[in-house]
DNA sequence: TCCCCTCTGTAACGAACGTTACATGATTTC
DNA sequence: GAAATCATGTAACGTTCGTTACAGAGGGGA
């Protein structure tokens, strides 16, 4: 029957126009019909489709079958799937004035699309984050009485660690859970009502970091979770979320956005209580100073 | 039958902002689920919408009723609407409508401000950069035979935890300088000619950190070193230099285009032999995999 | 600490959906 | 020109959807 290989993913564009022969005249019409208002006719439902192509609702299901899929809304997670990807690549587009020793050399380039692209995350990313929602996670972390803890993933627990030692600056009851995940049930131990965890986890969602999440939560803690626009499965139990954007076309995602957002939120917790850190960093400066002068 | 009117019709993401501060906590998960995989996230079921947020069903009718719908389906036909005429100009708009959700909103300010600032940071230290530099950094590290050290100071560290776990996906012998500096003379003590030093250091120039690089370069180490505008003392003895803004108009510095500039960099030993890469991820890929299925 | 009010999830309802079996109509073949 | 085959629509099925009523949970104010 079907062999499902998902690593060469053919759209359904090219699956039509490869069984395209095979069609019948109402299929062919719901052919044409889809592919000249791709991939948005096929996103409505059944009876919409049939009638806007007047054929009836199994043709359109024959149709689906024919090009390879098992169900009609299989085909639609697809068409889906293909949206999804068009609309994030807006990328390559020339805003700069292009400095000159860019010009030719392809580390230049390469040079131009990363910050073109992670230019264009920042922006995209924060022009979406309602303001209320930041104030309340500033708030959440200002005002919280018990502890702050930081958790990231692979490559965001360096988010963390940034985190980390900002927040130490600004108040006391900072824990960082780091190490091997199979002893971060020591530290979900401390973890009450009281507490606030603040964690980063973005695609390839780790299972070990949805885990603490949901334990914490279990354990009545709030948490405040940065993620990517696909929202790791921490949203559901967050009390705040922030999806930033983190693709940049390149190999590897890019954390740009997710610090800028990052910095944004310390800097709202730095303000909410200026005299208490602007009294806690000349303290920690005091304690400094006479051990090494 | 339908008059499509696209003069004076809000967009589902102003109709949104329009009515955030009315929104309870729940329903705002909802809208920056929504407006950060804008307008992907809106056009699956109740169900699945619901569910992906961590909310019931009736919250997601009850938010689309609040910001002004009729019904569900109701807003999911302006969504296509809308997507159908951004797609139907494939050039012409940019992204999305300027929210002016930030407007008024001390927090909306702030986003903007940063957002603004880190951009501009991106884009002219990038800019700045010479291409022939990062290519030679590129391949400094890239064809390096020994190990690379990764080491930063006190907030740029994160940085090195980043760029220590990205580059040892691509090569082995990448080993981080960390922990209590006192120790770091153990490091020391491997680091030799064939070695290649990553190092971080922006303003607060930290003793420690430059007593290492310095130590490094004595035992004839090559250093790469990330620093802001005024360069780092390191920057003496570093082989290659990229400095980078970090000012925001804030309390603290950015490190945002430090995070762009490094992406680039690795970025570029990605791609400087590819199939090496490729080769060992699929085998860490390997070596991951049976334990967990 | 108690009470009130808002917010939120559960459960049930009807409607619409995708799907299937079957009959009708069109087309082809001998 | 009759029979067989294919394409297509009709009608009914079970499922899933969007929707609503209601009860419980949670937070804020006195």
């Amino acid at each position: 029957m079907d062999a499902k290989q998902q690593a060469t993913k053919p759209t359904v564009a090219e699956q039509i126009t490869q069984k395209a022969d095979t069609l019948t005249a109402s299929e062919r019409k719901l052919a044409q019909a889809l592919l000249g208002n791709y991939p948005m006719a096929g996103l409505e439902t059944v009876a919409t489709f049939a009638e806007r192509c007047g054929v009836s609702a199994p043709t359109v299901l024959r149709f689906a079958s024919k090009i390879g899929f098992d169900s009609y809304p299989d085909m639609q997670a697809r068409l889906r799937g293909e949206l999804e990807a068009r609309l994030q690549s807006p990328l390559t587009r020339s805003s700069l004035p292009r400095s000159r020793n860019h010009s030719g050399h392809p580390m230049g380039e390469l040079l131009h699309e990363m910050a073109e692209a992670t230019t264009s995350n920042i922006r995209t990313s924060l022009a979406n984050i309602n303001p209320a929602e930041l104030q309340s996670a500033i708030e959440l972390i200002g005002d919280c009485k018990g502890s702050v803890y930081l958790l990231g993933g692979r490559f965001t627990s360096a988010l963390a660690v940034y985190a980390y030692e900002h927040l130490r600056t600004m108040r006391s009851h900072v824990r960082r859970v780091s190490g091997q995940s199979a002893k971060w049930a020591e530290d979900l131990l401390d973890v009450g009502k009281r507490d606030v965890l603040l964690v980063f986890d973005v695609r390839r969602y780790q299972a070990d970091v949805i885990a603490f999440a949901e334990a914490a939560v279990r354990q009545d803690a709030k948490i405040i979770l940065f993620t990517d626009q696909w929202l790791s499965p921490i949203a559901q139990f967050a009390r705040h979320v922030f999806p930033v954007r983190i693709e940049t076309g390149t190999t590897w995602d890019s954390s740009a956005a997710s610090m800028v957002m990052l910095e944004t939120l310390l800097e709202g917790v730095g303000q909410h209580n200026p005299e208490q850190v602007r009294a806690r960093i000349k303290h920690l400066e005091m304690l400094r100073r006479p051990p090494q002068s």
